[in-house]
DNA sequence: GTGGTCTAGACCACT
DNA sequence: GTGGTCTAGACCACG
C-alpha cells in the first residue's frame, strides 16, 4: 500500500496519497482521519513526518483539527471539488506543455493515448 | 528562458533542457553545443553544474566529446528518435496514471486536452 | 455565539468571554450564572472544561459558589471595575507595543482607528 | 535580544519577529538572511526550530531559498507593504473590536493612547 | 557551508 | 489517547 520512492521527499508522497484519497472519497467529508501516530505506524515512519504532511492539508483547509480529538476532512464540499479540479487542471496543463515541447501534436497524443488504455483492457 | 525550480536540482533541470532541444531539433544532429562556460554564463549557474548536466548526455550518447574542439550532438539519427519515443511513452504513461488517480476517465481526458488546446488559439 | 480557535485552550477561550460579560453587564452583579451543565451544552465542551474555565474566576472573586445554589457574579462593584481597568490598559499597552514595532506612530493609529470607526457606522 | 514567553509556541516568536524584521527593514529587501544555522546558535534554539519558522515565510513569499546558498528576503517591494498593511489592519481591527467588547467608546481609546504615548515621553 | 529531510524520543496541554 | 512542540543528532544533495 504504503511504498516510496526516492525521488521526492517520503512527507510530499504521503501528502499527495492522502489528498487523493480525500479527492477520491476515500476519505469523505467529515471522517476522522487515523491518527498521526497510527498514520506513523502504517507508513513505517516518524510521527513528526506524517506531522509536516498533513500541515499544509490544513492550511488548505482540506483537514481541520480538534484538539486532542483528531483531525478530521472538510465537510465543505466546495473546497475538495475545487481542489479536484485544480489538480487535474495543473496535471493537463503541465502535460500539454510537456508534449509540445517534444513537438507531439494533439491529435496524436490523443491516439497514443488511446492505445495505452486499450492495452489495459 | 532559463528558470529554475526548488523541487528538482539544477543540474537535472538543465539536463532536461538541454534534451528537449536535441530532440525537438533545436540543436541539430552534428551541431556543435555552446561551451561549458558559455551554458554557465547563459544559465547564471556554476560551470560545474552544466560539467553534471553533460556529463549523462554523454553516456547515453546523445552528445560527444571532440578534445579540444567542443561537445557535439550525435548525427546518429536513430539514437534521438529513440529517446523521443521513451520520453514521451514514459510521459503518457506517468499522465495516465495520474488521470486514473484523480477518477478522470478517458473521454474526460481527451474533452479536456481539447479544451485547452482551444482556449490557445 | 460560541466559536473557538485552536490557537489557544478552549477553556481560557470560555474564560475570557464570561470575564467580558461579567464587566459588560451581561452578567450583572449578583446575577446566578448558568449551571455547568447548561454552559457545557451551550459551548458543546466537556463539563470539566467549564470547571476549569470558572475556577480561575473564583479565586479571583470575580464569581462566588453557594454550595448547592450555583455560582454567582461578584456584587462587589469595585472588584468589576478594577477588572475592567486592568484589561483595558493590558490591552491598549500591549497594542501600543505592536504599533510602535510596526513603525506606526500614534497620529497614524488615530486615524487608522477613526476610519476603521467609520466605516461601521 | 531574543526572549521567549511560554504562551505560544518559540517557532511563532521567531517567526513574527523576523516578520517585524523585514517589515520594518532592519532586514532589507534582497539581503541575504543569517543561515538555519546560526539563527540557531543566535536564538538558543534547534535548527528545526528555526526551519520551522521560516517555512511559512516561504509560503507566502516574504524570502526565497537558494539552494546551498541561503535564504533571502524577497526584492519585491508591494509584497513586503501589502504584509505591513495587513498586519497593521489585523491589528487595529481586533484591538477595535477588543474595546468595544469591554464597552470602551472611541474618543476614551484615544485619550487612554495619548496618555500612554505622554508617559513614555 | 548551505538548506532539507528524517528519526528517536521526550514532554506538554487538553479532554 | 489526541495533537503540538522541541531537541539532538544524523545523513544527504548541491555548488
Amino acid at each position: 500500500m504504503w511504498e516510496f520512492n526516492n525521488h521526492s521527499p517520503i512527507y510530499l508522497q504521503i501528502q499527495n496519497q492522502l489528498i487523493l484519497k480525500i479527492i477520491t472519497g476515500i476519505f469523505k467529508p467529515g471522517d476522522r482521519l487515523p491518527s498521526v501516530r497510527d498514520l506513523a505506524v502504517e507508513t513505517k515512519t516518524n510521527p513528526n513526518t506524517i506531522q509536516k504532511a498533513l500541515q499544509e492539508l490544513e492550511t488548505i483547509a482540506l483537514i481541520s483539527t480538534q484538539r486532542t480529538n483528531g483531525k478530521f476532512v472538510t465537510e465543505d464540499l466546495k473546497i475538495i471539488q475545487r481542489f479536484q479540479r485544480k489538480i487535474t487542471e495543473e496535471k493537463i496543463y503541465k502535460f500539454m506543455n510537456e508534449m509540445k515541447a517534444l513537438n507531439v501534436d494533439l491529435p496524436t497524443v490523443i491516439t497514443l493515448l488511446k492505445e495505452k488504455a486499450g492495452e489495459e483492457r
